[in-house]
RNA sequence: GGGAGUAUAGCUCAGCUGGUUCAGAGCGCCUGCCUUACAAGCAGGAGGUCACUGGUUCGAUCCCUGUUACUCCCACCA
């Protein structure tokens, strides 16, 4: 059979991604194995595929698969996420795009438009998925804003509301002017940007004289009530009592004092806005001054602004500083940088405003969901981080929940008036209000529903029991089994957002963590170091790197760069060695099933016998359990990295390089049927060990090498193996649902003689490399060993076959006339025919002989310390004993070959 | 303004809390090779005062002081 020598993954993923499909092998349903679960963190539901997600998905699938594999019911779940802001926004511009003003819809006509949208363009970033081989359990797909997940939700909120934990309050809030929506306070990002400082003249009522107050925010004067200095100020004593009269406005305000005010910046008066500043607020609060909001819900300016009513907040900023520089009210403006809220969403400039929200009381959920995580019960990787979400919850504010918008769970809150007074009734909906609202009001009109929505994070903080339907139905078979999850990978920049708040979530409704470990990946950047972004045009596109590099290359050049923690400087070239490694995969097969096997009892060709072949194959067994020791390892510690690495030089150097060059008959000959058998199940099991991080390229190679094993059985390997038997065991199994590999006792001494051997081997290529010799040409060794550590043994016949070498066998005395190199403290010869350079072998013993002789000063710099002898110790000591000894062995010998050659 | 983290080869990172798996890996680079699985390859090789400074110790990449440079998080200085 011809196999191409390139290896070509696009076919080859599809198909075994639709047989994985067709075959349920992703499903989970409870039974009695142990479970490992792990929930999506929900892309936006209009989101598309980025390398963030990438970097994400192939991590939770590594884990998943080798979950799987290693026996456990793995359940995968994915979803998507509303994202109402986002979401609001693009359907609200998409609108506009067709002419329709969002505001010219009812609520319902909105929400219709909304879900259409929804359903023809959600959920794209799931299809994407498929394509990176993500082994989700799609039977299980969900949306936040799904009925079970929708109900869910309003349970929480009557629930919490019940439990006291919800109220609605008058606060200042974070106001999108553009969403027309409060934000938390974790959807403001802080960012750096060039203003100006304006330094205006107030006038004192009724006098001629001024103070100078200095302002960012001129436009915000016509909301001034009063003016503060610090009341130790002596700059201001004078303005004890007095009134103070609003530039341009003509209003005459208070002058308060208050300690809050830094006498140092600008002059040292500040002008207070209680509407339009949290700090003026609280200080408006605690000298009940009168709070005049100037502002639209859209940034314009209202009937307070005056003549400015209507203008954009922006534009009015200019025409004010204007009107007052023409009216000699300005002292000076200065260039002035400072940090400005912008809205995560929309990066508009957020306006802090007044107004009624909903908020959830933090303070003993917090303290829980802290404990949790101090006491490892969640445990982060890295625990760096650890740091960050302590800090968080020990500074934490109420939560404001309710966001102005209408996609999103509505807020189950019905109002009406009674008396003159307006009742507030929270239930499931709206029957169960209306009979409260009879009952214990005995009120049977009409009720009005709260307009706004919840914040999307209130639905996704659920995500771990919602989508086993924990909240509606707690104590069902699903939650029981799959709750708490394993393994929640998720970015640290939504840390507060997400997993702190799934925490609060599981100790409230669970009394149980969420999941038992959180791994927190890095930021993908590009080589340059920026965060990947549309606007920069700095992100590859997921797809297009996969059609160019196979899935298996792309996932594999993620994860060999991106420790857990740590941003990921991507550079596509990286794929390259992930499609390298497929390929060179994909020829270890092509060279395996080529081989021809020799009849009953091995009958070896020239280049190999069967101990020789027997010693290979023992050395790959021990070589593997080893390794795969180190993998189970570097798994516990989710360092999937280092556990791809050391699979990858398994695979490549140790399999390929060593172990296929030691077994691999000369051209033309067969290979013995122990041999083969044993070359095949290292290679399957190589295959098993990578599967989680390259999916399709070792079910592919798996599937191949199966076959082998079925021809094998059928007689001696023929090629008329009956094609229904192949085309059955394609149909029937899967490299997934096998076992994974586990390490196993190795023998170190049979690795550590492997290991002079390949020195030995190493020495005779650098021999010719160096000096010229062809790698066809047969050299003969000879080698005086000076202790046991040098053992040619039971790896005599692969030594001569990897370095072509004819004899080599233990002499006393250096030959005359001969290339050397050393092996730990053995001395190794390679006689040579014709006149050897004296010149140059001369030298290179004289480089060598100054390199241990140094060596040497330094160890016996050590032992004549008389405090290290007796400090340090014993074993150590007698360490650099063994150094010296092996140190003077050498320069000994060397010297004789010195002399012998000269 | 607070808090955390990082600094090791040209690049990306390991180095399990002080001593021959202590100076490592992968990529890149250099030198030979189209050697019947693979040039997306094979063989060999060169690269590092472990940021700087003191200190503890018989001994420091590792522990402690300080300095410098980056990164991240938090915070209402108009």
């Amino acid at each position: 059979m011809e196999i191409a020598s390139k290896y070509d993954p696009r076919a080859i993923e599809e198909k075994w991604y639709q047989f994985w499909i067709d075959k349920k092998l992703f499903h989970s349903e409870p039974d009695n194995r142990v479970p490992y679960t792990v929930v999506i963190p929900p892309p936006n539901v209009t989101g598309v595929l980025h390398m963030g997600h990438m970097l994400n998905n192939t991590i939770q699938d590594v884990l998943v698969r080798r979950a799987r594999m290693q026996g456990k019911n793995a359940c995968w779940v994915p979803g998507t996420d509303h994202a109402s802001i986002a979401t609001e926004a693009k359907v609200v511009k998409m609108l506009a795009e067709q002419g329709i003003d969002k505001r010219s819809l009812s609520r319902d006509e909105f929400m219709k438009h909304a879900w259409q949208w929804k359903e023809e363009h959600g959920g794209i970033i799931l299809k994407q998925l498929r394509r990176l081989g993500a082994s989700c359990d799609w039977d299980r797909t969900a949306f936040t804003m799904d009925d079970v997940r929708y109900e869910s939700v309003i349970r929480v909120f009557v629930d919490l509301y019940n439990k006291g934990l919800i109220y609605r309050g008058v606060r200042m809030v974070n106001w999108d002017p553009q969403a027309l929506t409060a934000v938390s306070d974790e959807e403001v990002i802080y960012k750096e940007s060039h203003g100006k400082l304006f330094y205006l003249r107030y006038y004192i009522e009724g006098e001629d004289r001024y103070i100078v107050v200095a302002t960012t925010r001129p436009e915000t004067i016509m909301g001034d009530t009063a003016v503060c200095v610090h009341p130790e100020d002596e700059r201001y004593q004078w303005l004890r009592g007095k009134k103070i009269v609003v530039p341009g406005v003509g209003r005459a305000v208070p002058v308060i004092m208050d300690e809050y005010v830094d006498r140092e910046f600008g002059t040292g008066a500040l002008k207070i806005t209680p509407a339009h500043d949290i700090n003026d607020y609280n200080l408006g609060m605690k000298y009940g001054l009168e709070s005049i909001d100037i502002f639209n819900d859209n940034g314009t300016l209202n009937d307070h602004g005056g003549k400015y009513a209507g203008m954009d907040r922006f534009a009015c900023r200019k025409q004010i500083v204007k009107d007052l520089e023409a009216a000699g009210l300005i002292e000076k403006i200065e260039d002035y940088t400072n940090k400005v809220g912008r809205s995560e969403r929309t990066d508009a400039v957020i306006e802090p405003k007044l107004s009624a929200q909903w908020f959830l009381k933090m303070e003993g959920i917090a303290k829980r969901a802290l404990e949790v995580v101090e006491d490892d019960t969640v445990r982060f990787h890295p625990a760096k981080f650890k740091n960050t979400y302590r800090h968080w919850l020990e500074n934490i504010k109420d939560w404001c929940i309710s966001r102005q918008l209408w996609w999103g769970q509505r807020i189950p809150a019905w109002y009406f008036e009674q008396n003159g007074k307006v009742e507030t009734i929270v239930a499931l909906d709206e029957e169960a209000a209306r009979k409260v609202a009879a009952e214990k009001y005995g009120y049977t009109g009409a009720l009005r529903q709260d307009e706004d929505v919840l914040d999307t994070w209130f639905s996704s903080w659920l995500w771990p029991i919602s989508l086993f339907d924990g909240i509606r139905n707690p104590g069902n078979p699903e939650i029981n089994y799959y709750y708490p999850t394993s393994d929640l990978i998720t970015g640290p920049d939504i840390i507060f957002f997400w997993v702190a708040r799934m925490i609060m979530a599981g100790e409230e409704y669970m009394h149980d963590v969420p999941f038992r470990n959180v791994y927190f990946t890095g930021i993908v950047r590009d080589k340059l170091g920026r965060k990947m972004s549309k606007s920069l045009g700095n992100s590859p596109d997921p797809i297009e790197l996969i059609d160019r590099y196979g899935a298996d290359g792309v996932r594999m050049g993620m994860l060999l760069t991106a420790p857990a923690g740590n941003d990921l400087p991507f550079d596509e070239a990286i794929c390259e060695q992930g499609r390298n490694f497929s390929n060179k995969l994909w020829n270890a097969l092509r060279l395996v099933s080529g081989w021809q096997i020799a009849g009953e009892s091995g009958n070896p060709g020239e280049s190999g016998n069967s101990t020789t072949n027997a010693t290979a194959v023992q050395w790959m067994e021990q070589r593997m359990a080893q390794v795969l020791e180190e993998i189970e390892k570097d798994f516990d510690q989710y360092r999937l990295s280092e556990a791809l690495m050391a699979a990858y030089k398994l695979a490549w150097d140790d399999f390929c390089s060593w172990y296929l060059e030691m077994v691999k008959p000369a051209f033309g000959q067969p290979i013995d049927r122990e041999t083969y058998d044993a070359t095949i199940s290292i290679f399957s099991r190589l295959m098993l060990i990578l599967h989680p991080f390259m999916p399709f390229v070792t079910e592919e190679i798996w599937h191949q090498l199966e076959i082998e094993k079925l021809k094998l059985k059928i007689e001696s390997k023929s090629d008329t193996v009956n094609p229904e038997q192949i085309s059955f065991f394609n149909s029937q199994f899967s490299i997934m649902n096998q076992h994974m590999p586990t390490s196993v006792y190795y023998d170190q001494r049979l690795l550590d003689e492997f290991d002079t051997a390949r020195e030995v081997i190493a020495g005779v290529r650098n021999l010719r490399n160096t000096r010229g010799l062809s790698p066809k040409e047969m050299l003969d060794v000879s080698y005086i060993a000076k202790d046991d550590r040098f053992r040619v043994g039971r790896f005599e016949g692969i030594i001569r076959k990897l370095g072509n070498i004819g004899k080599i066998a233990p002499v006393s005395e250096a030959p005359a006339g001969a290339l050397q190199f050393m092996v730990g403290t053995a001395e190794c010869y390679v006689p040579m025919s014709q006149n050897v350079n004296k010149e140059e072998e001369l030298k290179k013993l004289q480089e060598d002989l100054k390199y241990y002789e140094g060596f040497l000063r330094s160890v016996m710099g050590k032992l004549s310390n008389e405090k290290f002898v007796s400090g340090a110790p014993a074993a150590v000591v007698e360490k650099e004993r063994n150094k010296q000894r092996d140190a003077e062995s050498k320069i000994a010998a060397l010297k004789a070959q010195i002399e012998a050659l000269g």
